[in-house]
RNA sequence: CGGGGCGUAGCGCAGCCUGGUUAGCGUGCCUGCCUUGGGAGCAGGAGGUCGGCGGUUCAAAUCCGCCCGCCCCGACCA
């Protein structure tokens, strides 16, 4: 155990510091590294491989629910950025220009998209004509760029990639059924595939997308208790089809503007999943979206190598066929070595095979969150280890559940509030009279802002039927979710 | 963008205060032997514009100035 503690020091304990350990997991995991563009990342193979498995995973539901894929410019003339006051206003201190083609000063600038309402807009302008044009679904993903101030590897970086869907409608109710059935896609994927509970709910208007009549969000716990706002989902009213002449002719022959929506998720997600699961000795991956989730690593002695290493070969072609499976029969590191390695890099279940196992016919599975060894016999393997990365998926969604749960306070009063939020973090949930004044008192004395205001299961904001503020002492108008978040 | 910290081999660090041979240590890397059930051992070897630019000096990793990057804490954001 004495190599255990001198491997555990080549990362910052959780406890002693999340900034730091989140940083050491993100690059002795390999999932990304800085690069010499200030606030850029590259985003490596490994880490890159777990965003396609969680690209895939939530482009599936975006199809399954209607919505086709498309690519619009990278590119947003100003002329057109500029249209809608709020969203102009909201983004302008983090755009990024491009003011030449070559040496010639261009006539009008362009702006990289830091989100593409404008350009999409744009262009739906041309598109719709009748009723019959609608509704248009649609997402793209793409890469934005945000000219951040303070960066984070994952969390937020200056160019990023995402997925935003932009959706026109006939009606505000359309609009408003389509904006809320992609929040609660978003709850079901980042529950069932990132093992990550979200509340949704509303944002106040102090939080809301610029331009967004409505906006909603999932917001998850991460393990130092703060939140991350880990999707969005807007309902944009008709404040872009106004402004960009979104028009269709309704039956009844009337010109009318569409009703729009845009919703979004980003590679924060990553980050989002590192510090939801992680522990001290690294990334714990969801099996659902684990690049690997079994590896198989052979153990033997020269005399023993030629029979373990065929047969773990065995093994593994054979899992391949049910799972994402790899093998390690590399002879230059020990296997003690490669247990801390793949335990760094979050891979859910560890296969050993060594000659004791092969003469038992048997061999070790190691969970990862758990760390909990289980000797099975290799005429079991086809069905236990599906069933053991279901049953680690599960335990995954129920540990955070349960980390978020006890980590949800109410409190009594302000001052309890306060020192709460000093002491403890986490989420408070707290009566709120509704006015943004109080709402920004309570950031400027604590840093924690609403989170969201939660939606019964009617999607409905819970209004609060008594109670009084927990700043101002006025009658709740609701109970909402106060964190420091990402 | 303000306050603090850091920047020396892939990674982690010492050296800097008090300038002076060829810049060192651990780890990793390469070669060979040997090993392998929780980051093994021995021998040999390669690897550095000391973050960048400028200044002071006979002489700068070391002193001074400016800039850049990363981390933490505050103001803004997916």
């Amino acid at each position: 155990m004495g190599n255990e503690k001198q491997f555990v020091q080549e990362i910052t304990p959780k406890s002693q510091d999340f900034s730091e350990w989140y940083v050491d997991v993100v690059r002795k995991a390999e999932l990304a590294d800085y690069t010499t563009i200030k606030g850029c990342m590259v985003i490596k193979p490994y880490g890159f491989a777990l965003w396609e498995n969680i690209r895939d995973a939530l482009d599936k539901r975006i199809k399954a629910t209607g919505h086709q894929n498309a690519y619009f410019p990278l590119f947003v003339p100003e002329s057109l950025l500029k249209k809608e006051a709020a969203h102009v206003e909201g983004f302008a201190p983090e755009v990024a220009w491009v003011t030449h083609g070559g040496n010639e000063p261009l006539e009008e600038r362009l702006a990289i998209r830091p989100t593409s309402e404008a350009i999409i807009c744009s262009i739906y302008a041309k598109w719709v004509q009748s009723y019959r044009d609608l509704p248009i679904l649609i997402n793209q993903w793409a890469n934005v760029v945000r000219w951040e101030k303070v960066t984070r590897l994952f969390l937020r970086t200056t160019e990023f990639l995402w997925q935003e869907g932009h959706t026109c409608h006939r009606t505000m109710d359309e609009a408003q059924e389509e904006t809320l059935k992609m929040l609660r896609v978003y709850q079901e994927f980042a529950e069932t595939e990132l093992a990550m509970p979200v509340i949704p709910g509303q944002k106040t208007d102090n939080e809301k997308f610029p331009g967004a009549l409505y906006t909603y969000t999932i917001e998850a716990m991460m393990g130092d208790g703060k939140a991350l706002q880990a999707g969005t989902s807007h309902n944009l009213g008709q404040h872009f089809s106004k402004m960009f002449e979104i028009m269709f002719e309704d039956e009844d022959h009337v010109r009318k503007y569409v009703w729009q929506t845009s919703w979004g998720v980003s590679t924060r997600l990553v980050g989002g999943v590192i510090m939801t699961h992680g522990d001290d000795h690294g990334l714990i991956l969801p099996p659902r979206i684990a690049p690997t989730q079994v590896i198989v690593v052979p153990i033997f002695q020269a005399a023993t190598r030629e029979a373990v290493v065929a047969k773990a070969g065995e093994l593994k072609e054979h899992l391949a066929k049910i799972c994402r499976c790899e093998i390690d029969a590399r002879d230059q590191y020990t296997p003690g070595w490669k247990f801390n390695e793949y335990e760094l890099r979050g891979v859910p279940v560890r296969l050993e095979l060594g000659p004791k196992d092969l003469a038992k016919e048997q061999c070790v599975l190691v969970r990862r969150d758990t760390r909990e060894k289980i000797f099975c016999p290799l005429t079991e393997l086809e069905n236990r280890i599906p069933a053991l990365l279901e049953q680690i998926q599960k335990d995954m969604l129920a540990r955070a559940r349960a980390y978020r749960e006890e980590n949800t306070r109410t409190v009594a009063n302000y001052d309890e509030f306060r020192q709460v939020m000093e002491e403890k973090r986490g989420f408070i949930f707290a009566p709120w009279c509704g006015n943004g004044e109080c709402e920004l008192k309570v950031k400027e004395d604590t840093k924690a802002t609403i989170r969201c205001l939660p939606l019964d299961n009617e999607n409905r904001v819970i209004e609060a039927r008594e109670g009084v503020c927990v700043r101002c002492g006025a009658p709740a108008k609701y109970n909402v979710y106060f964190a420091r978040a990402y």
